[in-house]
RNA sequence: GUGAGUGUAGCUCAGGUGGUAGAGCCCCGGGUUGUGGCCCCGGUUGUCGUGGGUUCGAGUCCCAUCACUCACCCCA
């Protein structure tokens, strides 16, 4: 048998009201802050991720669906979406026209990953990203729009960390005084700890081990070591988020894995998703544009991994399935070819009607079908009724019924429905 | 890539110390020659993940393999 590959699967119809209802509110809340859908190709040039996203992450490393076309190009899954809108906003010169480019997107992304709870192969992304402004006004509201998003969902106790990065100009000398630190302590670290010393030394702050969060408790936090325009920046962001009441914690040990990330750098996490806590994560990347070959115009963006939210969502949140107004209980060849032709009148009332052909199933089962379908009414058509011209109208509610002439009931259906 | 746990009916799961498979739900038919919910009666459903080994005999023990789940790494 051929089953769904390892890390995907199927959502299927009993669940999908939560993914709808958090799209819906996704774009309604978006398009309220003069965000616009954008839709990127699933696969890009492998080129695109590596140069961005860093050659030494384990993104690019050891996780990207990266195979060759019949022309021997090399492709890959986007594993992430922003460099491909960044791609796209440079490629349409979508940044030459007066004020911001506000673009989010929703789809499917690529990793190649051994699977756990909220995590998978392939999984979806809700992201947004503003071009063309680094003021942190822009920050700000961003995440102001997060917070209200997250709150019209319903999700219960996310917090939002936030942090600066620094940028090119302070970072590596922050690398360097968080080296200089960690150097006397590197024998009572942990293995992977010391690995990331030498290849991401920022790293060692998101360790699990103990021992090893004492030592970096004691680390030099980088919002100490942040040039004067970063310290400016990040200053300004944390005084427009309390004048918009928006609960933070900054958190100096917060590092993202991008390479792109600049400035500000934050994440919301949340109960209940095992240890792949983080719901989701952005931040600010002033040089991606210019880095890909555009101009110099800032950006600022946010994913939210979809399936951590749908896992979020309160239970209550699961919206009524769409139940049938009508269900068609057709008797009989002639019965099902009358019923489709009262089907096909209705439908154009905008009547919802479940017909299924099974001419030889008892009444009684189909009766049992409509219940289950929660179907309001049931319109029989069996022999009788298509001998005299007629269909007997059943309200399921109180089990009241009567038999009319087909050309009356539309209007015996609307009178029944009110009654 | 590393570690641990789990694989029995469509679903959720029982099957001490080896004797050749069960329940509930679901589904179908009937009780009601054409009428749902509750009830009653009857019925269908399995390569016991796969391959090999031990044994007179393996769902049960051993080995291998695959899949799933969770955790590590890392991230959404």
């Amino acid at each position: 048998m051929i089953e769904a590959q390892k890390g995907t699967r199927d959502i299927l119809p009993g669940e999908i009201a939560r993914w709808q209802l958090v799209e819906a509110q996704a774009r309604a809340t978006f398009e309220l802050y003069g965000f616009r859908e954008i839709r990127t190709p699933i696969f890009e040039s492998t080129e695109l991720f590596s140069r961005t996203i860093g050659e030494a992450t384990d993104i690019v490393s050891k996780e990207m669906y990266t195979f060759l076309d019949r022309k021997g190009r090399s492709l890959t899954l986007r594993p992430e979406n922003t460099a491909p809108v960044a791609r796209a906003v440079i490629e349409h010169q979508m940044h030459r026209g007066a004020g911001l480019q506000r673009l989010y997107y929703i789809g499917p992304m690529f990793r190649y990953e051994r699977p756990q709870k909220g995590r998978a192969r392939q999984f979806h992304q809700i992201g947004v990203e503003v071009f063309g402004s680094e003021h942190p006004a822009v920050d700000a509201e961003t995440l102001e729009m997060l917070m209200a998003f997250l709150e019209s969902l319903g999700i219960a106790g996310a917090e939002l960390a936030v942090n600066s990065v620094g940028c090119p100009v302070c970072r590596p000398a922050y690398r360097e005084a968080l080296l200089a630190y960690l150097r006397p302590h590197r024998d009572s670290l942990c293995e992977d700890c010391r690995r990331r010393l030498a290849e991401n030394p920022l790293r060692c702050f998101d360790c699990k081990v103990p021992a090893d969060q004492e030592t970096m408790s004691a680390a030099p936090p980088i919002t100490e070591s942040l040039c004067a325009a970063c310290r400016d920046h990040f200053a300004r962001l944390v005084a427009l988020l309390e004048a918009l009441a928006i609960r933070h914690r900054i958190e100096p040990r917060l590092v993202r894995g991008l390479d792109y990330y600049r400035r500000t750098s934050f994440e919301v996490t949340v109960p209940g998703l095992g240890s792949q806590n983080a719901l989701l994560g952005g931040g600010r990347y002033d040089g991606l544009i210019r880095d890909l070959g555009g101009p110099d115009v800032p950006g600022f963006g946010f994913a939210v991994g979809e399936e951590r939210l749908v896992l979020s969502l309160p239970a209550a949140a699961a919206a009524a399935e769409g139940a049938p107004d009508i269900y068609m209980a057709a008797i009989g060849e002639e019965g099902v070819a009358r019923a489709l032709v009262v089907g096909r009148w209705l439908r154009r009332t905008g009547k919802r009607i479940v017909l299924e052909p099974q001419p030889d199933k008892s009444l009684r089962a189909q009766m049992r079908r409509a219940h289950d379908l929660g179907a309001a009414f049931v319109l029989i058509i069996g022999e009788s009724e298509v001998r005299e011209g007629s269909v007997t109208i059943r309200r399921m509610a109180d089990g009241t019924q009567e038999r009319v002439a087909a050309q009356r009931v539309e209007g015996r259906l609307r009178e029944m429905a009110g009654a």
